[in-house]
DNA sequence: TATAGTGCTACAATAAACGAAGTAACGCTT
DNA sequence: AAGCGTTACTTCGTTTATTGTAGCACTATA
C-alpha cells in the first residue's frame, strides 16, 4: 500500500475499528468478558473463521486479552484490557448520535 | 431468519459505520465539502467504484449530500447533512482514545 | 444414553473491494 | 493550437474478504 500519508493516530484508529464487527465486538465485551460462541451470537452472528481472526488481531493489539479456561472441555474467556475499555466513549458517542440521528425504524402502519 | 435481535440503534449506526471507508469519508468530510476525487485521495485511495457506492448509501441515509456544479465538465461537492456533521463527536471520540491509546509504533498491517 | 453445548479450524462458495481503462469537456502549459 | 492533466464517475476482470457448513474431542444436562 502506498503510505504517502504522515502517520496520523486517528487514521490507524478507523483502519481497526472500521474493519468488519470490531465495534461489535467491542460493544458486547464492554458488558463483560465472553466466550467464544457467545460472542458471536450476541454480536449478531459472525462466523468462526472471521470472528477468530478479528480477536487474533484485536490481542495483538493489546485491546482483547484472552484467557484459556479449560483446554479440553473448550472454554475460554475474552475481555477488553484497558486499553480497549476505554473505547467506551467511542461507543458511547456512536449511542448518543445514534438515539438523535437514527430515529427511523420500520414504518408503523 | 438472523434477525430476531430487538432493534437497536446503536447496532444500525455500527452496521453503517463499519463499513470500510465510512468513518475515513466523514472524518474527511468534516473537514469541509470535498469533489469526488479529491474525496478519494483524502481518505487514503480508495477506489472509484467503492467510493461511489459508500456515497450513494450516505446520500440515501441523508449524512451527505451532493450537489452537482456542473455535469460536462464534471464537478460535483459532497458535504455533510446536520445528521452527517453531528458524527463529529464520533471522531472526536476515536480522535482522543488514539491519541491516549495508539501508540506511533503501531504495527498496523 | 442421547442431545446440546464448548472453542475453534478447514474447506469451498459467495460477496466485496480492487486496479486499470475509458468517457466528454474544460483549463493550463507549451 | 495541440497536448496533458483534471473533473466524476462507470464498466470490466481479478484479487481479497467473508460466509456457511461440517467436524473435532469432550462434558454437562436431560
Amino acid at each position: 500500500m502506498k503510505e504517502e500519508h504522515t502517520y496520523c493516530p486517528v487514521y490507524d484508529a478507523i483502519q481497526i475499528l472500521q474493519e468488519k464487527w470490531v465495534l461489535h465486538i467491542v460493544r458486547s465485551l464492554l458488558e463483560g468478558p465472553k466466550g467464544f460462541n457467545e460472542l458471536g451470537r450476541e454480536v449478531g452472528g459472525c462466523n468462526p473463521t472471521t470472528l477468530a481472526q478479528r480477536l487474533d488481531r484485536l490481542e495483538s493489539l493489546n485491546l482483547v486479552s484472552k484467557t484459556v479456561c479449560s483446554v479440553m472441555p473448550p472454554r475460554s474467556s475474552y475481555a477488553l484490557t484497558p486499553s480497549g475499555e476505554a473505547l467506551q466513549v467511542v461507543i458511547d458517542a456512536i449511542h448518543d448520535w445514534a438515539i438523535t440521528h437514527l430515529p427511523e425504524k420500520t414504518p408503523v402502519a
